[in-house]
DNA sequence: TGACAATATTGCTATTTGGTGATATAGTCA
DNA sequence: TGACTATATCACCAAATAGCAATATTGTCA
């Protein structure tokens, strides 16, 4: 049982990762370090949301960032964001057998 | 590589997560179903609110419910959440161990 | 120094949502 | 049927925040 200041920790956490421009953030980072400009170019945010959104991970900890000369790099910290993505990635498939495996057999197939 | 729509489910889930009192609800529903009358006294909350948030627990597939007579018995459907929480509070720990030790040894003593 | 490029910050708006009191609905018991 | 209990829903407000345009900051290069 957690205390309230703990879920709070624990919430706080979790609302960093429930926001799609976040994952995709973390998703393009997942390949290696990537500057600002690259995670411009990737995402097809506008610049100032993206710095915003790399602010906040990195206040969660989630990102570590690194000057190079004019440019900033950004990096995964902490690797536990894609186990939980996997995590939830495995609920949303069997949610989705399950829910296909109880529709009628002649409602499922698409053509043939 | 996930696509938009996949973020979007993905960080939906997350969002579920995302608050101390829905949190609350399930860490009680982790030691077995309770009703609604029982959740409004483990949690304190008001009665709108519990169920309010129940119906979004349920919406999200992360607990499941049934009627017993007047009552309404919810329980968790999904145990993944725990591991997810495992996670979180494991990062937690590991963060706070963290700073602990970039701490100065003369600051670091509560009283002896 | 000045011109320029990359990133961060600020001020703002529109949207979302947690919590609330009031009310509606569904079930029990007489 | 009516009185009562448990739960859900409604209408609302206040707080939080994603995204944006504009601006500030920080670094490079001449």
């Amino acid at each position: 049982m957690l205390d309230p200041t703990t879920l709070e920790s624990v919430s706080r956490l979790f609302k960093v990762l429930a926001e799609p421009t976040r994952l995709d953030l973390l998703q393009h980072l997942n390949r290696g370090p990537l500057t600002v400009s690259e995670l411009l170019d990737a995402t097809g945010q506008k610049q100032a949301n993206v710095s915003k959104q790399l602010g906040l991970l990195f206040t969660a900890g989630l990102v570590s960032r690194e000057r190079d000369g004019n440019l900033v790099r950004y990096a995964i910290a902490d690797p536990m964001v894609f186990d939980l993505c996997e995590l939830v990635c495995g609920k949303l498939r069997s949610d989705a057998e399950r829910q296909l495996a109880s529709l009628p057999r002649r409602a499922r197939a698409k053509r043939g």
